[in-house]
RNA sequence: GGCGGAGUAGCUCAGUUGGUUAGAGCAGCGGAAUCAUAAUCCGAAGGUCGGGAGUUCAAAUCUCUCCUCCGCUACCA
């Protein structure tokens, strides 16, 4: 067994839960689960980034503590999670103990390898912001009252790391895809690139991980948030579960967060003496189409508004087929209702239903056998390569090909027509019918890593207790289970 | 300003190393069917592949140039 190491963004908690995350995070499940199904063991670890300033602000702003801030934050991702159907393998959240005490012995590590030195900053601090600003910053007169600060900080050392990050990067032992966020990185580091400010002052920041060997201060939020992909698997505290896990097969990111993926993670890395993760993969966004929207609703809707009226399910389906790879895509309630429609009610739905109904009428609510174990839809189901399609982060592809083959049974029905054949020939309508089931149940079962629910409604209307992924598995003679539209028409 | 990506049918997108009449889904049009959620199936139509120039027997695919959109990055006397 392979295993298979995926990881979400752990999101900051100065902000409620929304689309952007949940659409990471279903992607990252969608993923998960299509790895299970073929047959690897898939470790999918999520969580909450709760450090900074800006979480501290938050606190204040709502006049408690950033503990109790975090702690009311962290149902809200989690109930999400719930809702959404998300099987994640471990939560973790940066103020756990087990996070914050491997922080400090990484911090230590690479202190004791000569990474980390102490040095004094000069620069424009602003005091509304609670932030160093840059000169350009200072001249636009935007942040207030400015004062020039000298500061001393603990750096690491990352500029040492730049020209092997960049062999790495080139020769895809780290490979960032897509390819265009892999050229945005590369020339991001034809630039030299500086050390990292790891430290702040608890003077102006208390709320974060105090640096072990200088009470001082406290980690730099993005230092300490990275982290989470090898505290979450015991690094430096279990070497086998660490060894197990470790390196990840995939981070995946918004495309906001490549720089700190790809370049500050990276080195952090290198310097432990770590593997880098095999791939980071950066998504795009989903963009709301206000025009049309505002015009037919008034407001402004979110795919997880969508929910509560059309099931999870649904929701997963549509924001998986309709990305493609890296690109952003748009959200409109016209697209959704017709990709719901033609894909899931007309194509898929209806095909139930009619194999349903035919078995049901005419073969007395039990599987009718075969005559020929293999058909043009077995031949077509055989050529669906679902790994390579995972290889390359082709979910919407993936999907395409599923649907294209399920409208190859309603090709296979029309050409057959098994509700006249059964008068002449019932052993022949009986094949056809059982051949089209069959064909139903691999697409459940291809479809189970998307619609997990739905996909265990169209399996036990079918009868079909088997969920292996071959062909001929149905048993004649089973009974199906004739249910309502599991995919009802959404009417206009 | 530099680097990178995108511009293909009304819409969303595929088009591998240049090679037969440029593809799919949806929408639209015409027909068939009536087992099924007024679902399905078949057929035709629809594109000077952003504009222009070039290389080649042959270019959506390579080169140059221009236009539009997006991302990253830098910045100015």
């Amino acid at each position: 067994m392979k295993k298979y190491y995926i990881t979400t963004p752990i999101y900051y908690v100065n902000d409620r839960p929304h689309i952007g995350h949940a659409y990471t995070t279903i992607l990252a499940d969608t993923l998960s689960r299509f790895r299970n199904l073929i047959g690897d063991t898939s470790f999918f670890l999520t969580g909450l980034d709760e450090h900074g300033l800006k979480v501290q602000q938050a606190a204040e702003k709502n006049g408690v503590t950033p503990a109790v801030h975090c702690d009311t934050m962290a149902p809200a991702f989690i109930e999400l999670w719930e809702k959404l159907n998300i099987n994640y393998s471990d939560f973790i959240r940066t103020t756990d103990k087990r996070h914050t005490k491997i922080v400090q012995n990484i911090l230590n590590q690479v202190y004791d390898n000569g990474d980390i030195y102490q040095d004094e900053y000069e620069g424009w601090y602003s005091i509304s912001e609670e932030r160093f600003i840059t000169e350009k910053e200072v001249e636009s007169g935007l942040f207030g009252e400015v004062k020039k600060i000298k500061e001393k900080n603990y750096f690491f050392k990352m500029s040492k790391y730049q020209s092997e990050l960049i062999e790495k990067i080139e020769s895809n032992e780290l490979s960032i895809q897509p390819k265009s966020r892999k050229n945005e990185v590369l020339g991001f580091l034809k630039n030299d690139l500086s050390d990292l400010c790891i430290s702040r002052p608890k003077a102006r920041l208390e709320w974060g991980i105090e640096i072990p060997f200088d009470k001082d201060y406290v980690t730099y939020v993005w230092f300490d948030a990275l982290i989470n992909y090898i505290s979450a698997p015991k690094y430096s505290e279990d070497n086998k579960i660490f060894d197990l896990h470790w390196p990840a097969d995939v981070h995946l990111i918004g495309k906001d967060i490549l720089t700190t993926h790809s370049v500050y993670w990276p080195t952090m890395l290198m310097s432990l003496n770590l593997p880098l993760p095999k791939t980071i993969f950066a998504h795009g966004w989903w963009l709301t189409d206000d025009k049309k929207m505002s015009k037919s609703l008034g407001n402004v809707i979110s795919p997880l508004m969508l929910i509560d009226e059309f099931g999870v399910d649904p929701v997963r389906y549509y924001l998986m087929s309709e990305m493609v790879l890296g690109l952003d895509a748009t959200f409109s309630m016209d697209s959704f209702t017709k990709k719901y429609n033609s894909d899931l009610a007309n194509d898929l739905g209806n095909l139930v239903s009619r194999v349903c109904t035919l078995i049901s009428n005419n073969f007395d609510d039990k599987m009718p056998s075969y005559n020929a174990k293999d058909s043009e839809l077995s031949e077509r189901f055989n050529s669906i390569n679902i790994k390579e399609h995972l290889d390359h982060f082709k979910i919407d592809g993936l999907l395409h090909e599923v649907m294209s083959f399920i409208r190859s049974v309603n090709g296979y029905m029309e050409k057959n027509q098994p509700w006249k054949l059964v008068k002449e020939d019932k052993e022949s309508a009986g094949n056809i019918l059982y051949h089209a089931s069959e064909a139903l149940r691999v697409s459940a079962i291809m479809l189970s890593p998307v619609m997990p629910e739905k996909s265990k409604e169209i399996l036990a209307a079918l009868g079909a207790k088997d969920l292996k992924l071959e062909w001929g598995i149905l048993k004649s003679g089973d009974k199906i289970l004739k249910t309502g539209p599991i995919f009802p028409r959404i009417i206009q």
